[in-house]
Order: structure tokens, then sequence, then C-alpha cells
DNA sequence: GGCGAGCAGGAGAGCGCTCTATCCCGGCGT
DNA sequence: ACGCCGGGATAGAGCGCTCTCCTGCTCGCC
């Protein structure tokens, strides 16, 4: 099991394993990557050999020679135009705020889950200043990664210019505010609000108001967009809008602010799970019961819906297999990369469970 | 700015600048790694034709001669011994319900903003199978990553044990069931527990119940034994006990037992906030208030514990600094391999809130 | 003025792998 | 019987970088 030909702490190598096989090392070579007719023996003698001497490819020497690493950079990008905050307080609170969203766990995920199995890896990047973004930049240009999954939290971010400009492989999470040339998975949000309002006016509810996303978020817009377009469609007076920033607690904030100026609302469309909980919140500490007095539908469907009390209505985000539209997308990419781009927009569904 | 001298989808090399800057590529080599006195002049010019011909190093050549690859493999080790299950249903099971825990990310975080500043970079792995295990050990012995960061969720996982047997450079998050020759770094988790018990019972509740973690996890039995142990100290009565998984529905099936059999108890102690999170939808279900008619306390000071209603009252786990601490060690013993490991116990702190 | 120390820069040998071009050998056609 | 074909194996040339030697200067010192 052990390497008693080599030197200590010097790992066994091509060479070694040809050397026990008495073959040549492309020979070795040949069976270690299962490619071209090898006769049997010999593939068993080799294979002895390998584990004999414990050998394992040198990953860095194979990547010099076939150009590919078999890792995929993914990357989170945050907000676009800000000067570079080197504090490590900055830093921290963007890494450490987007973990609290359950989202990018679901993106992780995804993209885990789809990469495996092709024997890949995904290296986490953020991307929140623009030294960073350059990091980023720098690493795919190094070769450290095949492409990159980038997923967009700002529409104006610079990011995905700079990877085309860069001739680098890569794949959008959300549509780019401005086209450039690169694939991306994206949801039909406006559909999705679309449901929503329509849900919530098919119970009855004829005074609704809604928390939006960030407005400088596509998601954001779109889904407020989505929601008014359809309340209109349907007639239905024009709802009261407070911008959120889609954690609970500016979803607390939005509600407070919202029952203090409608207090007989009896809908509410949060556009994400974590906003609607912290409205359920608000509204059962003003003794409103949900979904008796007011209904509220959530946006995602994240574990947030179901650990909210009650469980959310909301709409469902598909965000595991989205990721892993990412990846095919990439890959093909990587296989055919002057293919033209290619993206897929899922249709959200409607998930009806207790608040509304 | 674009590689003019080169055949086109070629990146430019070291050769390329050398040739550009009109000297060797030893001494191009130097300027881009900073090393030695090379005259300031020649400096500018290497990075003039740096910058002219959009030179960026090739990691995996770097990292053939160096051996270095600057990447660490953050793995989040699963389950002991059950049998390999390959279907992705399993797979996707375990990673969704490891990022459905705010535990995971606020890792990811500390892991992401310790490597940061040191240029270096995570890549994420799973090894909830013994198939996974291998290939991760597989991968660190082919040089793919520097070291490796293991979150461990089981007592009996043998990931540890692997890993060093393969003479491969890991920290550990949580001290391993068996001591097998790896740094790690860990919470005192009896003395968090400690904490709970006191302030319960300096609260004036005498009727104390606990949603303890999973038994089969070190921080589960040990939160448990702490908290037995600082009742029993204290002279109060012995606590009844219902087992949870770490999960918000686990808590509150946990506490619906608790209430059915213990209708009078007015204190509980969940092992995590989540459970604890759970606890308190169940008991205003129940029409208990907390903290006046139930004090409340979890575990982690995750983001769970303040965005809970009432906010929580839990015993803080540092894991953003502890999975930076997990960094520093790690990139020690890489410095000096034949150091004796070294592993650091962090002191929980207890964090007032509302909830008890 | 002569000589050794010290340092900037270059030449070149690899790091461990893949892959093309080549060689060898047995079987087949005529 | 002889050349031809083709599959199986090998030899060897790199991939792009780092790093050790080594050369050739300049400078300081006696």
């Amino acid at each position: 099991m052990t390497d008693a030909l080599r030197p200590a702490g010097t790992a066994p190598t091509l060479e070694d394993v040809a050397r026990t096989a008495g073959v040549s090392r492309a020979t070795v070579s040949r069976v270690v990557n299962g490619v071209r007719n090898v006769d049997p023996a010999i593939q068993e003698a080799v294979r002895r050999a390998v584990s004999v001497t414990g050998y394992a490819p040198n990953r860095a020497a194979r990547s010099l020679v076939t150009r590919r690493t078999d890792a995929v950079a993914l990357v989170v990008s945050g907000a676009g135009a800000e000067p570079d905050d080197e504090g490590a307080a900055g830093r921290g609170s963007f890494t450490a705020q987007v973990f609290a969203d359950p989202f990018f766990g679901r993106v992780v995920t995804g993209v885990v889950d789809s990469l495996r199995p092709r024997g890949m890896h995904p290296v986490l990047m953020f991307a929140e200043t623009s030294r960073a973004r350059e990091e980023v930049v720098e690493y795919l240009r190094q070769g450290s990664a095949d492409g990159a999954l980038i997923v967009s939290t700002h529409a104006e971010d610079p990011l995905p210019r700079l990877v085309t400009e860069a001739g680098l492989a890569a794949v959008l999470y959300a549509r780019p505010a401005r086209p450039v040339g690169i694939s991306y998975v994206d949801l039909a949000h406006r559909d999705g609000a679309r449901l929503a309002a329509e849900h919530l006016l098919a119970r009855g509810c004829r005074r609704i108001a809604t928390i939006a996303g960030p407005l400088d978020v596509a998601a954001g817009q779109e889904r407020l967009a989505g929601f008014q377009e359809a309340l209109a469609q349907q007639g239905a007076s024009e709802p009261p809008v407070v911008e959120g920033g889609f954690t609970q607690e500016s979803g607390e904030i939005a509600m407070e602010r919202l029952l203090a100026e409608h207090p007989g609302l009896d809908g509410v469309f949060a556009a994400n799970d974590l906003m609607a909980t912290g409205a359920c919140h608000v509204l059962r500490e003003h003794g409103r019961r949900v979904p008796e007095d007011v209904a509220v539908i959530g946006f995602d469907d994240s574990s947030a819906a179901s650990a909210c009390r009650p469980p959310l209505t909301t709409v469902r985000q598909p965000v595991e297999d989205m990721a892993a539209e990412m990846t095919g997308l990439l890959l093909d990419r990587l296989a055919a990369p002057d293919r033209p781009v290619t993206s897929v927009v899922f249709e959200p569904v409607l998930i009806v469970r207790d608040s509304a």
C-alpha cells in the first residue's frame, strides 16, 4: 500500500506506476483515463500497480495540458458601483448577509448536486466590491476554474460584462439589465406575482397591499410590476406599496407602516418569504389573524415558508432546478464555445398553505 | 491590450511577456511574484509588458512546481456508517438539509472571510456517503487543494481518520469522538448549557424541561449533559428530556410532547435556535406566553434567534470566529507540517433577549 | 590599482501529465 | 511467400511555470 520506491514525502507519479507495472507512462495514462483499447491483462497489471504504489494523478499536471480544472467558480455578486470598502466589517457583513437568506443555500445545493455526478466542484467566491470583481476575473483568467456561475443580486452589476469582455465562460442567475452575451436562467417573476394577485382576489381580498423587494434588483421590480399589472387587469384598485430589502426585519418594518397607513387591509403580497414571515409576526402582534383577517402570500417557497406560523402560501421559485440548469448551460458552453448563448426561464407555481 | 503576438485563442505566457519586455522568463517571474531585487526600470518595463500582453499567470503550471493550489476543501461531512445511497434524492436531501440550518452559512462566511485576505479560496464538498468520503480523500491526494476544513456532524464520522491516515492536512470543526491526530476547534458546549440552566433558575423557573439535540452528535450530548449537570448542582430536579434533530420541525414535535406530558412547565432549554423557534410556535399555539408563562432559551445565536418572535435569549456560539480559527490552524499546519497539532476551544456567552 | 564580495539577470532543468507520431507485430489478401 | 493493414504499445515533445545555478558586473576596500 505504501510507496516503497519513492523517497519519503513524495507522491508516486505515473512514472512510478509505469515502472512497477512494466509498461510505459502512456499506457498507464490510458488505463487511468479509460481511453482506447488496452489489453485486459495489461489493464489489470496497471491497476494493480496503481494500488500498490498508492498512485493518485496530479491534478495540476493534468490541468496544465488538458486546460481543464473541473472546477467552476460559484460567485455571489453584490451591489453595483459602491466604492471599495476594504474593511473586514464591510466584507463580513456582505458574506454574512448573503447566507442569512435561505436562497443562497439552495443555489449552492443545486450547483453542488449537479456538479457532483460530473466530478466537478464549485469554488465559492464573493464579488461585492470592484476589487473583489477583479479578483474573480483574474482567478478565471488564470485558468483556476473552467467557468463561472454568477448569482447577481443587483441589476447594474458590472461583473457579467467584465467576464464577457475577458472572453470567459459564464452563466448568470437572473437576466442582466443590459443584455450581454451570456446565458442565464431566470424565473418569470411577473407570472409569479400574477399568481399571487389572482389568488388573493379569488379569496375575496379587496384591500390589498404589497411589500416589494428592493427596486434596484430585477426580481424586486418584476414582482412588483407583475403584481400591479394583474391587479389592474382584474379591475382592482392600485395597491399601497412599501419597499423592503428582502430581509425579515425589513418585512416587519414595512408591515408596520402598511398597517399604520391602511389599518383595514385584508391581503398582503410580500416579494419573498422572509419579508412575508416578518409581516406575519407584525400582523399577529397587532392582533390580526392570518389568514382570517389578513391573507399573506410570500415568494420563493424557501424553508422560511414552511417554518412560518402559519405556514406560508407562496410562489415557488425552483432554485435548485434553476441552479442545476446553470451548470448544464455552462457545461454546454464549455463543450461548444461558439454556439450561441441560450437562456432558460422557469415558470413559478403557487403553493397554497395556510397563510392565504 | 489584446495579445497581438499570440495565435488567437491562446493566452499569453511568461515567454511572451519576456519577449515583449526584452528580458528573460526568470526575470518576469521574479517581477510577477515580487521576489528578489529587480532593477526598478526593468520592473517597470515588465509591468508594462504584462499589461500590454494581457498576461495572467497560469495557475496549473504554477501549482505543478510550487505544489500549492491556494485552495482548501471545505467539506461538510455527514452521518457515519450508512450504506452508500447513490440516488440523487438521498444526496439532494443531505445537501439541501445542510443549508437549511443557518449554521453552515455562518461557517462558510467565516471561512471565506478568513481565506480571502490570503488569496485563497474554498472548494465546497459534501461527504455524506462512504463513496463521497473517498472522493474527498482522492481530491486532496491529487493535490487539488492544500488541505481540508472538515465540519463533521456526527461523532462517529470516519472522514477525519481517513484524512489523517492519508497524511493530509486538515482541521476539524468539533472534537472527534476518538482522538486522531488532527487539530480542531470546538465550543465548550457544557459551559454554554450551564449558562442556560443558571439563567432559567435565576429567573425563577422551577419546572424546567429540555429539548436535546441528536444524541449521536457530540454537540447534542454535551449540551444535554452540561444542562443536566448544572441543574443537579443547583439542587433542581431532573428535567424531562425529549430528543430533537436540530430542525425547527423536530423542535415543534418535541415541544408538543413535552407540553402533553408536563403541562405545568415554566422553562425550556432547546439545544439550538431552530428547535427553540419551533418550541415558541407550539407554546403560543397552546396559549402559553413566552416568556411570561414559559421561558425559552436557545443555542447558537444564529439568525433564527433574532428572527424569532419573541427574539430568543440564547447561548452564543461564535461560528464565524471559530471557522476563521480553523483557517488559521490549517495554514499553520501547512507552514509547519511537523509541529504538533493544536486545538482551540471557544467559550460561549449568554445573549439575553426577550424569550427568557 | 587589484581583488573579492555581492547582486542583478539569464540559462536551463525539471514539475507530472497528455497526446501525437511512430514503431512493432500478427493476420490477411493475392 | 511477401507486403499491407491495423491495433496495441512506446517514445518523446511539450504544457507554462519556478528555482537553482551560474555568469558577468559593479562596488568597496586595502
